[in-house]
DNA sequence: CGATTTTTAGACCGATCTGTCTGATAGTCT
DNA sequence: AGACTATCAGACAGATCGGTCTAAAAATCG
């Protein structure tokens, strides 16, 4: 609920009565809205994390392994209800600080690590180039799926990675 | 401060009081929230179509237009305060059916027919393919900029954008 | 079994939300 | 001047917000 329709705009009232429990409950296991807010947004950390380490399974080229995380991206989109970055969406309305924003750049700072690890990895000369290049693909890909519906937003993005891939120049 | 705070965080009070109005003028000039709301986004479209204008004066070449638009965007996103697109924004945390999911539709309608109109005027033999792949570095420049501050995100933009210009196919 | 933890329904709290109403005041027209 | 329009400050209303509390029931565990 808070992904499809928003954490301000559900209310502790809602969610009491969509999980079927008492209030009493909830706040016996959180702290506060903030902490239930903050658990949903690890759990979708989580599972992006787990989504992209499976497209990636098995594969050795750091090179596939950077596009298998647009694989990863065409399937979240294509799931039904998808309604772009639960961490970009609770942040758009979120306070500096809040806990949304913490979830947003922990999420971000792993993206771009991780983007930067597998681009020194296939040895390229400026890897934090091509890091940055992929990561604007990306965020273009989520944000087009968003905001136009377009299913094929991903794939262009895909496309666009490997051709920047393919024209970066590389030490090995 | 519905831009820079968010449309739900920022109440009518809020706003009655850093206007120096008072709140019956608010609601004797616009007949709710929503109204103000939509006024607000409609400023905002407005201003930016503006912006993306003045850009691209004086320009002839439909190529130099679209180039234009990323010129335009480095502006909005070198402005103090910025905080990504406002209506992705407003409409990150809104129903389907309200007046923010209308004013998104709006712009970003204007937006693919301008894309595609200059990509027809360029004379690419796939115009719609040009404009989806500008649409997407366009939409990964300014989620890239709001998520991670990165300065260079819409230059980085610009240049990719430059290469499909440069790679596809034209009839002229 | 007894002791402890957890869940239950729902009344209740204070704060805040959008929006209305009042009655006076000020500005703007002909 | 007179009629109309707009603004004012702020009390007020009804709903909803996150969160607390109670007292009983249920589940868990050594």
């Amino acid at each position: 609920m808070f992904y499809s329709e928003g954490v301000h705009t559900v209310g502790i009232d809602k969610v009491i009565k969509e999980a079927g429990v008492a209030k009493g409950s909830l706040f016996y296991n959180f702290s506060g809205k903030d902490d239930l807010v903050a658990a949903y947004l690890e759990g979708r950390d989580q599972r992006r994390r787990d989504r992209i380490a499976r497209h990636q399974q098995g594969l050795k080229d750091p090179i596939e392994k950077l596009l298998a995380i647009f694989d990863a991206l065409n399937e979240a989109v294509a799931a039904p209800g998808y309604r772009g970055c639960a961490f970009a969406n609770a942040n758009a309305e979120a306070l500096p600080g809040s806990v949304e924003a913490k979830a947003l750049r922990t999420f971000r700072d792993w993206l771009a690590d991780t983007l930067l690890a597998l681009g020194k990895e296939a040895g390229f000369t400026d890897a934090a180039d091509v890091a940055a290049r992929l990561g604007l693909l990306y965020d273009g890909a989520v944000a087009n799926s968003q905001l136009d519906t377009h299913p094929d937003a991903v794939r262009l993005a895909k496309e666009l990675a490997s051709m920047v891939l393919n024209s970066s120049p590389r030490t090995t």
